[in-house]
DNA sequence: TATTTATATTGCAATATTACGATATGTTTT
DNA sequence: AAAACATATCGTAATATTGCAATATAAATA
């Protein structure tokens, strides 16, 4: 139907879900990895940057901010955007928690 | 469109896309949760542990397999799945990526 | 205040995702 | 071989996502 059942799973799993499918587009992963690499720029530089219209990067961008891996200043008449730490900070706690275990267990079946 | 434009982008970018978007639902969370509390287990056994019809579950299991996240192995007449270490590896370096960034460059802008 | 610059929003078309009933496939057991 | 068990696939309905043209909004500047 392509809705989720969203309230059959608790708050963490669908928060860790909300960032995970906002890391998951190639063009968000585009904007992430030049965040990185400029440190902070404004939405039209990233226009600039990607093949992809101005108002589907203004798109990309708000879920990014939905989900608390970007944030962005007033600057002039521009906004000024670069990662926050807040989000990435979630989701690093979960793959920890994954990773702690494929170190200790390995390849007990499979 | 709903057709995202993968030929824009580098493969890394694209497989790093696919792997998020295959954690980026709250079942598939819940699977991989299931899957480190259990280490490993048959499909019969999601399917009584979340609220999903048996093949949704199956589906959500493929998308993860296809992702490289879990894998499977022929246990009698059913199927014994676990996680894959690849895929989580795969994520694990792009994060490593962003934390060290995150570390080094403390609210530089917003 | 009119113009320019920068970004967001709206509306829409095309495609993707989610979910499940029904059914098919394949393996084990009787 | 038939029945039981385990999982995958098919078909379909409902909803979500992606992308962009057109347009709106808002700030800076002339």
């Amino acid at each position: 139907m392509g809705i989720t059942k969203t309230e059959h799973f608790t708050d963490k799993q669908n928060e860790l879900a909300t960032l995970a499918k906002a890391i998951g587009h190639p063009a968000r992963i585009a904007i992430i990895e030049y965040l990185i690499k400029v440190n902070s720029c404004i939405c039209g530089d990233i226009v600039n940057e990607l093949p992809l219209a101005q108002p589907t990067i203004s798109q990309h961008l708000k879920e990014l901010k939905n989900a608390g891996l970007i944030k962005g200043n007033f600057e002039g008449n521009a906004i000024c955007y670069c990662l926050d730490e807040k989000g990435f900070e979630k989701i690093k706690l979960f793959f920890n928690h994954v990773d702690s275990y494929l170190e200790n267990k390995k390849n007990q079946c499979c």
